[in-house]
DNA sequence: TACAAAAACGCAACAATGTTGCATTTAAAT
DNA sequence: ATTTAAATGCAACATTGTTGCGTTTTTGTA
């Protein structure tokens, strides 16, 4: 278990207060969270555009996946280094009640999808959206 | 082949000049539009929030889906009567250079899509993203 | 410890997308 | 021709995200 100033430096990041905040509830969240759930979050005093680069370079070192929910709007989680392997890319649940992403342990792989000739495949993104299960009572 | 007016009369929606010209472009679109993309496609004089709503009923109606792109910012296809096939949701190609939607032929089952208990899935999103033909030259 | 350079920050201003309320107009059924 | 529900236009607003710029802070080095 490494702390958030661990990662902070081995993607070459500086350690800021606010950055080890956000670090901090991404890896303990178990949703994705936007940049508005992030605010509401943090206890840290910041800037809002402080944070939306923030966001940015996070996800630039490969720190955060960033998944669109439905209404257009980013969310970010926290992904443990699985970049290696590039040929499977694994699935998110969005519910359609609540709005928020849950990471699925499901992968699929890339090469099975089938595109017009000329194309390049680079990633591959599954959603499935539902009900999660706190809105399914 | 159905002409506009008859998709709108079909689906319980008045038949306006917008509506008709939108349909119109949609159709024969070989990608998925932006509200943006429509209002330069346009010929017609109208209001921004109007399309915005005509947009909204037209996926009510099932006529069109969205799909949002990388950018978080919706675009519209045009949904051939595919409807009754639930269980395959065909999958979107995303340019990363152009950002542009094209639709694939591909689909994929849902069930075969593993998700926690509790959790009730209703749709399937694939989107691969990549580099498309006219950008690859 | 002091210093310098690069990185990160705060603030202000801006842009794009999308929404809401309300008064007016229009399509289409009787 | 009349009526009514649906669709429109306009104004105002909300949210998300970006850019530029001057200031502060981190961090490596002397």
């Amino acid at each position: 278990m490494k702390g958030e100033e661990d990662i902070l430096q081995q993607h070459g990041l500086k350690n800021t207060k606010l950055r080890k905040a956000v670090l901090s509830v991404l890896i303990h969240a178990e949703k994705g969270l936007s940049h508005q759930d992030l605010s509401r979050a943090l206890d840290v005093d910041f800037d809002r555009v402080t944070l939306f680069r923030t966001l940015h370079s996070f996800e630039d070192a490969g720190i955060l996946h960033k998944i669109i929910d439905p209404n257009g709007t980013a969310k970010y989680a926290y992904s443990a280094a699985d970049e290696a392997d590039k040929d499977h890319c694994h699935a998110h649940f969005i519910c359609l009640k609540c709005e928020e992403v849950f990471c699925l342990e499901d992968s699929f792989p890339l090469k099975d999808v089938k595109v017009p000739r000329g194309f390049k495949k680079n990633t591959l993104d599954v959603q499935v959206k539902g009900i999660c299960k706190e809105c399914n009572n």
